[in-house]
DNA sequence: GGGGCTTAGTTGCGTGTACAAGTACTATAC
DNA sequence: GTATAGTACTTGTACACGCAACTAAGCCCC
């Protein structure tokens, strides 16, 4: 009888979640030394640079992140406070705000992305052959879709109704 | 000219993070609904029962997790005043401390995991097939030993030097 | 058009975490 | 053998996060 604390899914879920805490990690740290971006931060402004018009509605942003709401509005207020996004109104709904890229919000993406490509490369992507890159995209997208669905865009362009 | 914000590196990060994210969130909920731990109880319990004689250096315990060591001296404090832990002395080094699961969160462990696989074959194996399960496990531990060299053991049990 | 119900976002509060400084011990050098 | 450097862990402090409760606005339906 095998004893259920080696089973080999324990080690599946142990392996990926401790990849993606070490990639997070290092590239935190590196984007941090260089950039002066937290990697949360970068992620934020990133998924801004990504959407239509440079904004996206509060809830669609929360969804798209590690974050709950409440933990966005902070942390939107956080990059309020130093200019690099702003909220707008939603004119269709009066409760609704959008989360808005700053030129400088804006500019300090750009000159952010080529540095975390090349630390992509250097700590994720380097070790990886072109074959193993979109074989592994293919199976965690799988597993993206499955265990948080809302989370469609992180690199996939989806089409946004326009506002 | 491609716009470095479309890069396909930034997808299959995010999809990494995004998939593991997810997945602890979904564990977490599990776990705790129906074995009233978190998982990161549960995951520093499982490393200590995976342990021979149920016990590890503080270091090594800490390098094995998302912890750093004064996360992990709190962690401990905790787990140790509900009973689940102790600490004990070591006796080749006086400044070194063991973690040691005691009787009762032994058992604890022993309940939880199979809660656990099922919570795991739910949300994370139940959508990969057998092969992809282990081309996951391979790409993976690339990823992993890549960016967290000292993490060894999540599953491969590697050979400790007996306390 | 005024009750109920839902949704979008924000705030109060407790908890958990990391960073940096501190303590106690070990190892190295001379 | 004693000064110096390094290691193993712990504490002080500050901050970011999630949960639950709240406000405000939209939606429905009679």
């Amino acid at each position: 009888m095998p004893d259920p604390l080696d089973d080999d899914r324990l080690t599946l879920a142990g392996l990926l979640i401790e990849s993606s805490v070490g990639l997070r990690s290092q590239l935190g740290r590196r984007l941090e030394d260089e950039c002066g971006l937290s990697l949360q931060w970068f992620d934020l402004l990133i998924r801004l640079a990504r959407s239509p018009h440079h904004r996206l509605r509060m809830a669609e942003l929360a969804a798209q992140t590690v974050l709950t709401p409440s933990g966005l509005t902070r942390a939107v207020d956080r990059l309020e406070e130093v200019g690099l996004i702003e909220r707008t109104a939603c004119p269709s709904d009066r409760r609704g705000a959008f989360a808005v890229l700053t030129d400088e919000g804006l500019r300090q993406v750009r000159t952010a992305v080529p540095a975390h490509l090349i630390h992509l490369e250097e700590h994720l992507t380097g070790v990886l052959s072109e074959s193993e890159r979109s074989q592994l995209k293919e199976l965690l997208r799988k597993i993206r879709d499955h265990v948080n669905p809302d989370a469609r865009p992180s690199g996939e362009l989806r089409q946004f109704p326009q506002p």
